[in-house]
DNA sequence: ATCCCGGATTGACCGAGGTCAAGTCGAACC
DNA sequence: GGTTCGACTTGACCTCGGTCAATCCGGGAT
């Protein structure tokens, strides 16, 4: 827009898209780099957020879309007698904020779970980029409805899975994203609370507790309050569908 | 916007999305005619589905977003074991098939309850039209921003309520559809089995059925196999949210 | 008209997970 | 270094909803 500001563009930008260590997991995945260059001039700034928080809140008009670039956050919704439904929990590379294409503001609210970094892609900017490079047009279709399949897979873990079985599905998609980001996928730090995990489960925290020390006395884990070490990832995996047999018989449904 | 131009659309356009009795609550929804217009010619024709019909399945390639013209479908997924989770029932004027923009292949399941009209948009040409009129652009990116309010919405029910609120906000959910469609709504026609209504909740068909009955002893409901009469929306209303009380302590989750 | 079958209802019983209460532990703060 | 506070754990008990089983009922086929 500005000419002057397009020159200090560049210089910032030196760190920004192009160069992340995201960017084959972020908004820019499949983007040639000619288009990538287009796409840093839709990122404003990044967001520097502590333990706590708030990146949005329910009602805050639409202006952003957000990209974790470190750290990590939740969404969850709030109904009016205060009562939270965690909706996910979102590490980097991860986009948050779609909930207010609806309706121009946010319906959810996102806070940081530790001191973490944020991309943000003002909507209007991103909005002229995308309708120039249409790749990237078809890359932020990709990614919502790739929002929409994982609520599909929480839907089905709250919906049909025993407790023990969510837990390890929940564990197990960590180590999965874990590995996606080249981290060691046995050793999870789990920046949420434990509150956090037993609500996004639908569960309570006694259950996640039990939980937690009936997968150690297994074996399967060695937990020590946030850090877990997935001793057994083989059993794991085995646990995230075993019952399920059971559950199959309201199969077919109608 | 040109008033000369209405009429002869509605001439030319007699059953596409310019005349259409759903335009309000469809993709148009905020559209002029003359984009409209353009609209009209991505929607490839109409498909019409009997009862357990199946619209596309599991594994198919994206070849279109369909909207409901009549009838009604169901959504859900099936795991290797055979074992569903429906995700959702969709009425006239909503529109269905987002999940296969991530992979280009869908991940779930689409099936009438009832013999159904589909419109069908097939997708290359979708794109062309959005990246020609940017005000559809935004209004799609609106509909799949709706999509994903509408699982959280979902899974606040399932994560949160007990059963009887569950059913009670399903139902309620339901007539507010109706509202929208200008039909009567306290008296629901139940396109879908207990079957279908007891998985979409979390819950067994007994349970489902218990609740049913529960809901009539109280004066709320007159059920009759498929046709349900809503005698008290005040009552049926207050049950969305009774109990919440309850289960806020787990709030403020962390 | 009768049979049959799948969806739906109802009852008796049971168990996974919620509730309530009493600790334990670690980190921050004087 | 002790105190405090909140997050977490563990145990005892209870309840809601699941399980199992016995009908009921209506619609379609013979």
């Amino acid at each position: 827009m500005d000419p002057e500001a397009n020159v200090l563009d560049l210089n910032q930008l030196r760190r920004s898209c192009s160069s992340c260590a995201l960017s084959e997991l972020c908004l820019p995945a499949g983007i040639g780099s000619d288009d990538l260059e287009r796409l840093d001039t839709a990122v404003r700034d990044k967001r520097t957020l502590d333990r706590g928080g708030v990146l949005y809140r329910d009602g805050d008009p639409f202006e952003a879309l957000y990209v974790v670039r470190s750290g990590s956050l939740k969404t969850f919704v709030q109904d009016e007698t205060g009562d939270v439904q965690v909706l996910g929990f979102h590490l980097p590379g991860e986009i948050i904020g779609f909930d207010a294409l609806a309706s121009n503001r946010h319906v959810s609210q996102a806070e940081a779970l530790e001191r973490s970094s944020i991309c943000e892609l003002p909507y209007a900017r991103l909005q002229q980029v995308t309708s120039e490079v249409p790749a990237l047009h078809r890359q932020l279709m990709r990614v919502i409805s790739r929002e929409v399949i994982e609520e599909h897979r929480h839907l089905v873990m709250m919906g049909r899975q025993q407790a023990q079985e969510q837990l390890a599905i929940f564990l197990k998609g960590l180590a999965d994203r874990y590995q996606r980001l080249q981290r060691d996928s046995t050793a999870l730090t789990l920046s949420m609370s434990r509150y956090d995990i037993a609500n996004y489960l639908g569960l309570v925290v006694e259950t996640v507790s039990r939980l937690f020390s009936r997968l150690e006395e297994m074996g399967v884990l060695e937990v020590n309050r946030k850090s877990v070490r997935i001793c057994r990832p083989d059993l794991l995996a085995e646990l995230c569908r075993s019952n399920t047999a059971a559950a199959a018989k309201q199969r077919d449904a109608g």
